[in-house]
RNA sequence: GUGCCCGUAGCUCAGCCGGAUAGAGCAGCUGCCUUCUAAGCAGCCGGUCGGAGGUUCGAGUCCUCCCGGGCACGCCA
């Protein structure tokens, strides 16, 4: 288990019973647990499974184990209760261990520098994530803070790890709702096909907003209507064989594909789609900012970037996530029709109702269509052609898509189709799947978002709100800093955006999330700002020590004064942040991160509000000063969790 | 119909590789601000862990079946 537990079962380990039952520190350490209750001891073994193996009965091994016990080391006291070994541990010299651990990886005054919980355990490999991934021309709702905060989170905890992670945006923008965009832009808006002829930003001032309600309003027309479906249809064609004609492909055709008035056409739709895209993405923009994200678009990476890229890659792919549009598949490296190509001359792809598909699942089952019977790629296929750029161009060793658990079975059926061309890596691929958003109808039954019926909240009307509470809430309880603008704003900012990201983290991805603002909302109990504030009240503490005694030369905190049960209890939750850390890495799962930190501030706002006597600063330095110690490794410890989940931190609230 | 996810306190959720008496927050009730931020703390109330079998020394946890809810199941992504 823990690095604590590490210690003790190291110990365990030389004692003659254990020595004779041949249990090494490993066995040991793997079966040590918390006893339910703190007076049956700090750590217990339990001897079931042994007992089973050697043949005898619980209690009897439990009391051969513990002849010849060496006490005094970590380890004060043991005795046999019933099948369990107990263990009472040394306080005072786990607590100056703990302590002494914390301190030496969290060094520095800056979050940044605070790495204990880090380990080197992926050092040298490679994560690809894929994260985030909207769709072009519709704005960004509440149920893309999923995919993209988990996957956030999930790269800040695998990067503790030691672990490179590339965080990937597959952008949606491509298929045929595009030529209905396009089609539906020509409709309604016909200077734009006019303007864009001669320019490259056809669309003008238009908002996301805009392009969505016109894909919606063309998208009504053309459900009741096939020939306004088909011109959607057609004009994604157009588009698809001018970028197929500028790849300069000799199946795209010499002739009419290339002659003037096609090409034109193309270029028109190009130009519509292209720009589309730019307005979306600078929208996104403004809203990952908001998250504490950035992304670059790739390849085309700036020249500022570029050069980073190139000398400190580690750096780039740390401090930026890139947005890779699924037409880069199709426009760039025509990977798509290669993988094509390949998937039919290896016969695992066949044709199947005028389908390109591979039965992943046997036959009569759903199969995983590469390209449709219009002779259009399918998402299915860009996604396959996806997964092999990455392999290539990453040397990913690992790669999980962070995406809603209704796409279970494309991903089941991409892994294997993958398996089925030869890519075993496959098997190290997965998916990282999250329960849905559900927001409650007008018939008071929870669903899906929807656009159409106006039931999605925007991700932006979100934060806005989020902020705007904390805003009046610093107004009313901290007049001093609501004084400040500038101050106020940031502070605001951090921990409104901080409510809603912790609101999401704190409870098992898998969960499905009936949205409520009030919940959201909710600034007490098990919420993002509480951990801010206890954050900020670390700080205080600390300000005010230095106002009373100077400054705390943290050294000379002694941790015998530390002995009330609240504190030994902080010290065994500050020991196990690491093992915590790491089984987030595992399982991809940051509410694990989440729920410790829950612990960890609910025991330290236990500890130090309990009585007056249990005040940090008081008028024996020597006490304050060892609590203060205490105080200084939670705070750490709570920062660097914080920072693990995507969060800002704070000085003030 | 088939597959996957979920079902623990009134509500929202934790619960480790099966381990000793199942835990938080919210809501309700009762206290606590001359002191380091009350966005807080303490206490009370609240449980047939959906049901039935099974495996095991031991099951909220593993297996089977059933019930209830959600999602997915060929040309949207």
């Amino acid at each position: 288990m823990g690095f604590l537990e590490d210690r003790v079962a190291a110990e365990m380990a030389t004692w003659g019973g254990f020595k004779a039952a041949g249990l090494d520190a490993k066995k040991i350490s793997e079966n040590l647990a918390r006893p339910p209750k703190p007076d049956m001891g700090d750590l217990a073994f339990a001897t079931f499974r042994f007992a089973k193996e050697a043949g005898v009965k619980p209690p009897e091994l439990a009391a051969k184990l513990i002849e010849g016990a060496e006490t005094g080391g970590m380890v004060a006291e043991v005795d046999a209760a019933g099948p369990y070994v107990n263990l009472h541990l040394d306080h005072e010299s786990v607590i100056s261990d703990v302590l002494a651990e914390v301190e030496k990886h969290s060094a520095g005054a800056l979050p940044q520098d605070w790495r204990f919980g880090d380990s080197d355990s992926g050092h040298g490999k490679t994560l690809c994530i894929d994260l985030s991934s909207p769709n072009i021309a519709k704005p960004l709702a509440v149920h893309h803070l999923r995919s993209t905060m988990i996957g956030y989170s999930i790269k800040k905890i695998r990067e503790s790890q030691g672990w490179r992670v590339v965080g990937i945006n597959h952008l949606g923008d491509w298929g045929t709702g595009f030529g209905k965009l396009i089609a539906g832009i020509k409709k309604y808006f016909p200077d734009v096909a006019e303007r864009a002829k001669s320019d490259e930003k056809p669309l003008g001032d238009m908002t996301v907003q805009e392009l969505n309600e016109t894909y919606a309003r063309f998208n009504k027309e053309a459900k009741e209507n096939e020939d306004i479906a088909l011109a959607g249809k057609d004009e994604f064609a157009v588009l698809e064989r001018y970028i197929e004609a500028l790849m300069d492909r000799p199946e795209a055709g010499e002739g009419d594909l290339l002659d003037a008035m096609a090409r034109e056409g193309g270029q028109v739709n190009f130009r519509i789609w292209q720009h589309a895209r730019d307005i979306s993405l600078a929208e996104f923009e403004r809203m990952y900012s908001h998250l504490g994200l950035s992304f670059r678009l790739w390849p085309v990476i700036e020249e500022a970037h570029k050069k980073l890229l190139k000398d400190e890659p580690a750096a780039f792919y740390r401090d930026h996530c890139i947005y890779v549009g699924e037409s880069y598949y199709v426009t760039a490296e025509d990977l798509c029709r290669r993988l094509i190509n390949d998937a039919v001359e290896s016969r695992v792809a066949v044709e199947d109702e005028g389908a390109l598909v591979i039965f992943t699942h046997g036959k009569g089952k759903a199969p995983l269509i590469l390209v449709k019977n219009d002779g259009a790629t399918s998402y299915h296929a860009r996604d396959m052609a996806a997964a092999l750029y990455r392999k290539r161009h990453w040397e990913l060793d690992e790669m999980t898509y962070v995406v809603g658990g209704e796409q279970k079975l494309h991903f089941d059926q991409l892994f294997k189709a993958l398996k089925e061309l030869g890519h075993d890596w496959a098997d190290h691929c997965s998916h990282t799947d999250f329960g849905l958003m559900l927001f409650q109808q007008p018939d008071g039954k929870w669903a899906k978002s929807s656009t159409r019926k106006g039931t999605a909240i925007m991700l932006e009307d979100l934060l806005d709100e989020a902020i705007a509470a904390v805003r009046d809430i610093i107004a009313e309880k901290n007049p001093e800093l609501a004084a400040d603008a500038s101050m106020r704003e940031h502070v605001a900012h951090a921990v409104g955006v901080g409510a809603v990201v912790f609101n999401d983290l704190k409870n098992g991805r898998r969960n499905n999330v009936k949205f409520d603002w009030d919940a959201v909302l909710d600034f007490q109990g098990e919420s993002g700002p509480y951990m801010q504030m206890q954050y900020v009240r670390m700080l205080s503490v600390t300000e005010k020590f230095r106002e009373t005694y100077g400054e705390p030369v943290f050294e000379n905190g002694d941790p015998d004064r530390l002995g009330l049960d609240e504190e030994w209890r902080i010290v065994q939750s500050l020991a196990a942040f690491p093992d915590v850390v790491a089984k987030a890495s595992a399982e991809f799962e940051p509410s694990i991160v989440a729920r410790h930190l829950v612990e960890l501030a609910g025991l330290t706002s236990s500890w130090w509000t309990a009585t007056k006597d249990t005040r940090i600063v008081g008028d024996d330095e020597g006490l304050s000063l060892a609590r203060l110690r205490l105080v200084n490794a939670i705070r750490k410890v709570l920062g660097r969790g914080l920072t693990l989940l995507g969060m800002e931190l704070v000085e003030r609230m």
